[in-house]
RNA sequence: GGCCCCAUCGUCUAGCGGCCCAGGAUACCGCCCUCUCAAGGCGGAGACACGGGUUCGAGUCCCGUUGGGGCUACCA
């Protein structure tokens, strides 16, 4: 029955609006995406809000909003964050589902069940009490006509409706075709009846998904795990319906970075300063990198960054995050794992993804950054710097900017850093802890009397490149120091950093000017 | 609890019965480069969860154990 083959592929990425884009959701996104790609098939966006009282206001701006930054294009879909409601917006298809459902009921495929919640509630407390398996236990499944004619009557006349469950049969087995795991049968009976249909007339997953995948002609259902265990029912409600079956792709989920459940913010229950206490605990295991820690110290974000706006906005790039996202569960190759877009269209094989979870790896995704980082070129790294500059209050000067950032460019791993790699050149630099300030093997006073001196050279040398390093290397040697020794204490004066490019540099850019004003404020500092 | 699924270095993975005393990447350690930090180069340590089978031969197939995960809603 499933000859998905032959037909054009078709995927989706199929949100429901509840919440801003998490990686786990956008990774399925991407592998959809890459699939359609790699048949020059069609990729398709759809909002499953069927669920009304989930719905969230911001999760559709970002939804698209994150698309977009990822440049995952739909070919179909619902056209953007103002486009008037269509059929990209299953509440926009309540009569069809209908209409299936009925179908499904005249089959003798499903059928109304008028229990209440309160005897569902019941129903399952009974069970549990007993340790009994939960579930339906098929009270409306074989009701008389007549009985269904009456209780349709009354509901009416209360203006309630009954939900409809799929009948689901009592002897026999399913099997479902699954790219992932192959083809696997599982016994009828350990499906319960699902319903298909809620009471406020909308669907619920199990037939909302499946009459739209049909009708979009969608051949690669791609989604989590979590749907392995219903995917029978999905089969089952198929195979009543006469439709042709699509084939399954069941991603593995992704994992917090410990490997401990489903990624997540932070383990359930705690709050804010337990947060912060698991960052520290996983930078301390190096669990999280430098950089990314710095960020979220920096910014107070205190949890595992999960969503992708927080991606976006701690200065990850888009080319970095979809490489990192296909390496979560499938691989780009045996001996390599960085792959432009289009290598990963033509390589991408659903037959490949593991069936495995995987660990979310921050140290990967950093390193990942800073290689895209590395290829960009300066100007645009610039155009992509200057939100964070001017965030940070910094006034941009784009020729400066372009001056300096080579100096900088192949130390970056975020964009978020620009501002501390990037303040001393462009605007005052932070003033400098005194105990950073002396070179090795030095105290105070040696360190006062070098950045004197070299404040005296400095203020007549030739400023270029040639002359500043002349008059460096001949201050250190006739203060008898290392150059080391003479560098270190000038870097920290001029910069307020450890941590700077080569000093020469660092001084040419910075200016005799502002140069002369750091050092003897360093000299102040450490009189005392 | 019930049902289902998964299992290669810390992590992501290559491996689809002999090419593997297991390859790459990241993280870690060391050396080189060097004025600091990066980047880069070179090198190091590091895995087939365990136990049974099948086979001339198993990381690769089967069973069990252990561990991990998912589902168990008028949510998706």
């Amino acid at each position: 029955m499933s000859n998905s083959t032959s037909r054009r592929v078709r995927t989706r990425y199929a949100p429901s609006p509840t919440g801003r884009q998490h990686v786990g959701g956008i990774r399925s996104a991407l592998f959809a995406w890459l699939w359609a790609r790699h048949n020059e098939g069609d990729f398709l966006l759809r909002i499953e809000d069927t669920d009304q009282t989930r719905f969230r206001e911001d999760a559709l701006q970002d939804l698209f909003e994150s698309m977009a930054w990822l440049g995952l294009a739909y070919d179909e879909g619902p056209d953007g964050p103002d486009a008037p409601p269509n059929d990209f917006f299953q509440t926009q298809r309540g009569p069809r589902y209908q209409e299936v459902a009925e179908e499904l009921v005249e089959r003798g495929a499903a059928y109304y069940c008028f229990c209440s919640e309160a005897r569902l509630a019941e129903l399952r407390e009974r069970q549990q009490a007993r340790k009994q398996p939960t579930g339906y236990d098929g009270h409306c499944r074989d009701l008389s006509a007549e009985t269904v004619a009456e209780r349709l009557a009354t509901f009416e006349a209360e203006g309630k409706r009954p939900v409809v469950r799929f009948k689901v049969p009592r002897d026999g087995s399913t099997t479902v075709p699954d790219a992932v795991r192959g083809e696997w049968t599982i016994e009828n009976k350990q499906i319960e009846d699902m319903i298909l249909l809620k009471s406020d007339g909308l669907p619920t997953y199990h037939l909302g998904h499946l009459v739209d995948d049909h009708d979009m002609r969608i051949t690669h259902p791609m989604r989590g795990v979590e749907y392995v265990p219903t995917a029978p029912l999905h089969v089952m409600i198929h195979e009543a319906l006469g439709w042709e079956l699509p084939t399954y792709v069941h991603l593995p989920l992704v994992l917090n970075p410990t490997g401990e459940g489903k990624m997540s913010k932070r383990k359930q229950g705690l709050d804010e300063a337990a947060g912060e206490q698991m960052m520290r605990e996983l930078h301390a295991e190096r669990l999280i990198p430098d950089a990314l820690f710095a960020y979220q110290e920096r910014n107070a974000n205190w949890g595992l960054l999960t969503m992708v706006h927080e991606f976006r906005e701690a200065g990850f790039l888009p080319e970095a995050m979809l490489n990192y996202l296909a390496l979560l569960g499938w691989s780009v190759g045996a001996d390599k794992d960085i792959a432009t877009v289009e290598e990963m269209i033509q390589l991408f094989d659903i037959h490949n993804i593991k069936k495995s979870p995987s660990a979310f790896d921050y140290n990967k995704l950093e390193y990942l950054n800073g290689w895209y980082i590395r290829q960009l070129p300066p100007k645009v790294l610039a155009t992509k710097l200057l939100p964070y500059l001017e965030a940070a209050g910094l006034e941009v000067d784009h020729d400066k900017l372009l001056d300096v950032l080579p100096l900088v460019h192949e130390r970056m791993k975020l964009l978020s850093e620009a501002p501390e790699l990037l303040d001393f050149f462009l605007g005052e630099a932070p003033l400098p802890d005194p105990a950073d300030l002396p070179g090795k093997k030095m105290d105070n006073a040696q360190t006062r009397q070098a950045l004197q001196a070299a404040h005296q050279a400095l203020a007549n040398s030739a400023w270029t490149l040639e002359g500043i390093e002349a008059t460096m290397r001949e201050t250190a040697t006739a203060q008898g120091l290392k150059a080391g020794q003479l560098f270190q204490p000038v870097r920290v004066a001029i910069t307020g950093r450890k941590f700077a490019p080569g000093i020469f540099e660092t001084v040419y850019h910075i200016g005799r000017e502002r140069v002369l004003e750091r050092l003897e404020r360093a000299v102040g500092l450490l009189a005392a």
